[in-house]
RNA sequence: GGCCAGGUAGCUCAGUUGGUAGAGCAGCGGAUUGAAAAUCCGCGUGUCGGUGGUUCGAUUCCGCCCCUGGCCA
């Protein structure tokens, strides 16, 4: 693509369970896009049943960027997926192709488009160690320090937000600067891309909730119940990583490992997805510039396309 | 049919010595910068089965009716 020209990236967000991978593969049979997965949970090899991974047959006839790269003992990071997306969506470009971002993981999105700040990757020992203090003094007390070191962050960061006071006192310990600083200084987006955003959202959650009951009923008879059993025997996979705090993963561990009944753990899986919808409602309630569809009203495929359509067209007049 | 125990939030239940009620779970709203399918913050959503009576006032006490479960026939 030559300099200065534009490339459009369209985007398809929307909850679990909403259609989207169906939905992108019907675009992707009338338009030349390349489809990239935006969702922390496909990254992960051998994670399938439960991350209703397209089947390998439709992978092979629809290929997606960024599923299936890397290995559930390995941790990946919003970070690491702005690098390995931007890099997905410039080799679209240079093919002359459009890509198609298609997910359900909106902090993925919001740090793609909105940009991320310059600052250090997680640090295995820092983390230990401030792990290790919190045990001693609490989350609460790790909050005090916190306010010592950066009163910004802090104000904006609950006392019993583990995962945050965490972070913020890493970076603070790994640069010498308060995240509230490094992260207010605007990290310049380097693309000038005309992005589309489009979402695939119903008004009606009572039937998402049915839906992803039948979804995840479908997942145990397909077999996640050995699938789960199967990554726990993997001799450096453990209910701490990121990967099997998955939704149905954990709760299936959970039961593995004697902590409840199996009839809860599946009623615990199922509540923990309805929460995974609303979370991404409230998400996707708060994007602009956002073209919403609802599935469960009419077949969202026209005007989709009609939509990506337009977007392309008008990206060509522009050349 | 008789006796007993229940009927209070979407579910399981607590409670009010008479002043229109609260927990857990579910649900809803929000935040979201290298774990994000994570992590955290906030919010009771109700003809107290129905109907008469007593009372200034009944979800609470009394009568009758309806429903559910158990026991006896």
């Amino acid at each position: 693509m030559a300099e200065g020209v534009r490339g459009t990236v369209l985007c398809l967000m929307g909850p679990t369970a909403m259609g989207k991978t169906e939905v992108a593969m019907r675009i992707a049979d009338r338009l030349p896009v390349d489809l990239i997965s935006v969702d922390s949970a496909l990254v992960y090899r051998g994670m399938n049943i439960g991350t209703a991974k397209p089947s390998p047959e439709m992978l092979a006839r629809y290929p997606h960027a960024l599923i299936d790269i890397v290995d559930p003992e390995q941790p990946y990071s919003v970070a690491q997926f702005v690098q390995d997306c931007t890099v997905a969506i410039e080799a679209s470009h240079a093919r002359g192709r459009t890509p198609l971002l298609v997910g359900g993981t909106m902090l993925y999105f919001k740090r793609l488009l909105d940009g991320l700040a310059d600052l250090p990757e997680a640090d295995a020992d820092c983390r230990r160690e401030i792990d290790a203090q919190a045990q001693r003094v609490g989350w609460p007390g790790m909050h005090l320090e916190l306010m010592r070191v950066d009163p910004d962050a802090a104000a904006r960061i609950a006392p019993n937000d583990a995962q945050r006071i965490q972070r913020a006192l890493e970076v603070y310990r790994l640069t010498g600067h308060p995240i509230s600083a490094l992260q207010s200084n605007p990290k310049k987006i380097d693309n000038d891309w005309t992005v589309a955003r489009m979402a695939l959202l119903t008004s009606d959650r009572t039937v998402l909730h049915e839906r992803i009951q039948q979804r995840f009923e479908q997942m145990v008879e397909a077999g996640l119940v050995d699938e789960v059993k199967g990554l726990l025997k993997r001799p450096g996979v453990h209910t701490d990583l990121p990967s099997l705090r998955a939704v149905g993963y954990r709760q299936i561990a959970a039961w593995l490992a004697g902590d409840c009944e199996y009839e809860q753990a599946i009623q615990d899986a199922m509540t923990a997805t309805r929460r995974l919808a609303k979370r991404q409602h409230t998400w996707l309630r708060g994007m602009p510039d956002i073209h919403v569809f609802d599935p469960l009203e009419s077949d969202p495929i026209g005007p989709i396309f009609r939509l990506c359509e337009r977007v392309l067209a008008a990206e060509t007049a522009q050349i």
